[in-house]
Order: C-alpha cells, then sequence, then structure tokens
DNA sequence: CATTTACGGATATTTTTTATCCGCAATTAA
DNA sequence: TTAATTGCGGATAAAAAATATCCGTAAATG
C-alpha cells in the first residue's frame, strides 16, 4: 500500500504555485527544476491535475501551469485523488463466493463485511485528507522556513514567472 | 495505493479458523480449497501470518493453522500489518530540501507539514480498522449467511480439521 | 512565421506483486 | 525407526504497476 510520489511531488507544486500572482505561470521546466525532480515524468503529474482542473495550462511562449482554484477550496485528497484515482485501495474479489462453501448470489445482496470494513477506514483516510486545505499547508511551510529562504524563493519566483499578458 | 490481495485472503483465512475447536487446524492446502486461492501464494501469506503470531502452525502429519489469539483481541489492522508492514504509504523524500530554494537541514528539525498531513490521515485509516476486531467481521459474515450455508461449512470443517492429540 | 510550451501517445526501465517450486526441518503414526 | 505429512525459507519466474523518457502535434506568443 503506496502512494506514488508524484504525489509529494504535487503538494509541494501547488504550494508554490500558489504563490503566483494571479494569472502569472510556470513553466514544467521551472517547476522541476524548483523541485529538483525529473521534468518529463514532473510534466505527466502535471498534465493529470490540469486534466482535473486543479491547475491551468496556458500553452505557447510565456505559457505554464498556474493555480486554477483558490489555495483554501483545495485539499490534499483533491490531489491525492487526482493522481491516485478514486478506486479503493482494498479490492474485494468476492471470496465469499468462492469454494465449496461459497455463498450463493442471494446471501450477497450486502457487500461484503470484510470489504465495507476496509471501505470505512479509506473513508476515514479520505476525509483527514479532504480537512487539509493547501492553505494549511503553506501555513506549515512557512513557519518552517526562515527569512531568508523565503526571500530566496520570491527572487527565484521573479525570475521565473510568466506574466499574464 | 493498493492493497495486496493477501490481505483478503488472510481475513477470511482467520475468520475460518476462528471457528475451529481449540487446539484444532487446517492445512494450508485445505484452506486454499476452500478459498479456491493459489495454494502456494497463500501459504506464502500464511507464513507471514504465523510469524507475526496471528495464527500457529504446526508441522508433520495432522498439522496445519490454528488461530494464535483470541478472536476479540485480534483486528483488521493487526491482519493487514503482518501482511503489508507498518511502512507508511506517503513516502517522503524530504523534496523540501531540494532544488536552488532547498530548505537548509535548521529549518527541518520538524517533520515536513505535508507528510504530518499525510501521517495523520494514515492514522486515522490504521485506527478504524484497529477497531474492527475479528469477532465483528465473523458476526457480519453469520448474518448474510444462510442456514444452509452455515451447514455446509460445519460438515467442511468437519471433514478436513485435524484434531489435536 | 519562428519560437515556446503543453498535450497525448508510444516506449523503455525498474520495482513490486503475484505465483511457483524445491530442499529441509519438524511432527506424527505405523 | 521408518514413512508419510506438513510448514518453513529461499530461489526463481512471470505479470503488472510505477517510474521515466521521447517525440510529433497543437496552441499561443511575439
Amino acid at each position: 500500500m503506496k502512494l506514488g510520489k508524484g504525489v509529494e511531488w504535487a503538494v509541494h507544486t501547488c504550494a508554490l504555485l500558489a504563490l503566483l500572482p494571479a494569472g502569472a505561470t510556470l513553466a514544467a521546466e521551472a517547476l522541476a527544476d524548483f523541485l529538483d525532480v525529473p521534468a518529463p515524468y514532473l510534466a505527466k503529474q502535471l498534465q493529470a491535475l490540469s486534466r482535473a482542473g486543479i491547475v491551468s495550462a496556458r500553452r505557447g511562449a510565456a505559457g505554464g501551469y498556474g493555480l486554477a482554484r483558490l489555495p483554501e477550496t483545495l485539499s490534499l485528497w483533491d490531489i491525492t485523488a487526482a493522481l491516485e484515482g478514486k478506486a479503493p485501495s482494498f479490492r474485494c474479489t468476492e471470496v465469499r463466493r468462492n469454494g465449496p462453501c461459497g455463498a450463493a448470489a442471494a446471501e450477497c445482496s450486502k457487500p461484503c463485511p470484510i470489504a465495507a470494513a476496509f471501505y470505512e477506514a479509506e473513508a476515514s483516510y479520505r476525509n483527514a485528507l479532504a480537512r487539509v486545505r493547501l492553505t494549511d499547508v503553506i501555513q506549515g511551510v512557512a513557519r518552517d522556513a526562515s527569512a531568508a529562504r523565503k526571500d530566496r524563493i520570491n527572487q527565484w519566483i521573479a525570475d521565473n514567472v510568466a506574466l499574464p499578458t
């Protein structure tokens, strides 16, 4: 039971994009440079975020990615679901129907209680992630960062941002 | 983010073993037959459960597996952790240290707030599974099963169980 | 029109999951 | 003691998924 590393990258990416002025963008290449992760693979994650409506993409010269939603309306679950999908991690193969003592169809009108218990646990997980907004993440990161680092980040943004026309 | 199918098998297995008389066992082969799953692979899962102290193994003729704990002291989390490990599913690679604006070591005394949020969500998941005891699972399964199916199961157990000497 | 950049698809590599097999050790019953 | 049975651990292999890269195309800019 593992999450792809794209999730970590995507959260950092969104936290960075939230710092941009409205309408401004950062190119995928620049984002990969900022995070120091493989550019073509990050590009794939960005495309998934774009399809999910979490970031907005602008093509062409001076194009790139920006946040498509207000940071307070974007949760860690939104980002996770965009990259990992919403399928449950517990896969019920209806083992209860198997074997010499398998249940008949009529006995399976309710979901298997085992699967139901796992689905409920996953709902707890999902809700916990849904309660964490991007604004919370940004606050946490800002609390740990030195003033010098914040300055460097602002400078880097100024050097790499593509401003709206 | 997926759970191995061994988890499903293992829960069904434990639920079945809980029905055995004290000290009695079922061979791995018989269990695979009951669940209709690949015997050598189920055997691997059983070995892991044995190492975790969830089932007790007895070798030799008339050997097999029995539950090592009382069903009310065994949770779905115990079984899941035995097979999947306790490592978090979110893997923090300390991206915050990366790139041109990476955080200095001194800024990373606290865990990354992103990772912390995921770890907390996983704790919710874990706790939800830990609250479900094997007795609860058995009750749920029994509620759905017809009287005829329960009879067949008891008969099958009688035909396959290895009684203690 | 030339340049830049995201998009989608195809492809390759690595890792994980799923699955099988075998020799050994342990246990029991004859 | 012997023979049969059964779990254990390691090695191996096949299948699937995650990770990573590349390229042609479309779109936007100047």
